[in-house]
DNA sequence: ACGCGATAAATCGTACATTGTTTATGGGGA
DNA sequence: TCCCCATAAACAATGTACGATTTATCGCGT
């Protein structure tokens, strides 16, 4: 294990950050994360030479950029016509969730098969930061969050699934950063962290894949939740 | 339904056939082809004015054409130092395959609750064309049996796992195309659909999952089979 | 009010400059 | 003679600039 010294929320080894061009801070990633935290609103369009100006660049980084992120799908494009922002919203988020219900079982129940002493007092290391924080900056149990179930799904074998994880994380991340935890969320969050390292411990594989069905499973239902109420009242 | 009436095996409605640039069969498509069959050897370095010169275009689309790649997976970058082609090697295959086990069902366990007579009298349709090729033309039965599964899945709510599902599917049918079914195999398949017809006529939607999650299981041990077999006979 | 043509704007392709990387070369030392 | 390293030249990635083509916008005439 070694580092995760101090959380910066991290992709799992191996996985490219794939935003590595020269720009100091990629074009790509500013972008991507001005779609993601909503600084961008929906079905936006993205206008190169726009792009090209504020970010004082040429064209070309940018139009490279808007492919990447084509690929990534979090732009659509239009021949001829260009790009525009794929809208994150209540259905985009309930997509990500619910694969992450099916494939996150599959990574937990491989790691309590595989979690060494470290591992385990790595994850109660993270949970103790958690519990201390207890959501007073949320931002920071966010990350730490992220870096708990990073431990789990950092060695698995199957980087496909573990890339894919991480990037759907990413997105939830950013939605959520914009809602508080509800008490029972709250609550829930810690209960099943607790319940899921007494699991590993015991090495009890399937319980613990359930448990993590039901984890994101909640998770997943309760950022949508905020999303809908807050599209309710901005629409009533 | 409508169409599907002769097989040429395309994406499920409302996932974009990306390419779409202008290039006739744009770059991208043909680069990916190139990937994903095998011409393009695996860590070949992708040379941009090489590219480009082939292609007969400039440099500009190629460089957009590896970005959009990227973003797929399907190239590598590393900065200042270009492109290369990702590996389609086991490891990638055994990813999206077991990938597949844990999406599969999900979707097919939908489709069993949702499927209309038409629904069902066209997967008959498709699996009698299937007997009657009985894998005489393997490209045949590849379009074929995606077609199959394409009713399935096409109209999940989910677009995000149908488009996951949809990507994998075409790297496996690329890598499978250099094999041939084992007897074993074919006899499987058959029997696997006709049982899965039943199951949707039933309404069994939990044991048509379990039989989906066994059939992309055994289609993927398949192919692995064939490429282990293939890389032994290459090296030894 | 509704098409229609001119004008503006943006995408897409080409050509070029710059910067960093790789490879080839040659000289000095053991 | 052979190895090692410095140095230079070839090469390729990355960024800039520009022209061509397509699409969008707006005002005019009927």
């Amino acid at each position: 294990m070694a580092e995760t010294s101090d959380f910066k929320a991290e992709p799992p080894e191996g996985i490219d950050a794939l935003g590595a061009s020269s720009e100091g801070a990629s074009l790509y990633q500013l972008i991507r994360e001005d779609i993601i935290e909503g600084r961008l609103a929906a079905n936006e369009r993205l206008v190169v030479t726009d792009l090209a100006r504020r970010h004082g660049t040429s064209t070309n980084p940018v139009r490279e950029a808007l492919q990447l992120l084509r690929g990534e799908g979090f732009v659509t494009f239009v021949p001829n016509r260009g790009a525009r922002v794929r809208p994150i919203d209540q259905d985009f988020v309930r997509d990500i969730y619910e694969i992450g219900v099916l494939i996150e079982p599959a990574l937990t129940r491989w790691f309590v098969n595989m979690a060494t002493v470290e591992d385990i007092a790595e994850l109660e290391r993270i949970q103790g930061l958690i519990e201390e924080n207890n959501f007073a900056d949320t931002l920071r149990h966010s990350e730490l969050d992220t870096a708990f179930h990073t431990v789990m799904y950092q060695r698995h074998y199957n980087r496909h699934a573990a890339e894919l994880w991480w990037k759907h994380r990413e997105v939830l991340r950013a939605v959520s950063r914009r809602f508080n935890f509800t008490l029972a969320r709250r609550a829930a969050i810690l209960r099943e962290h607790r319940e899921l390292i007494a699991h590993v411990k015991a090495g009890n594989a399937d319980e613990a894949a359930e448990l993590i069905a039901r984890h994101v499973e909640g998770s997943g239902r309760h950022v949508l939740e905020h999303m809908r109420a807050r599209n309710a009242a901005r629409a009533g």
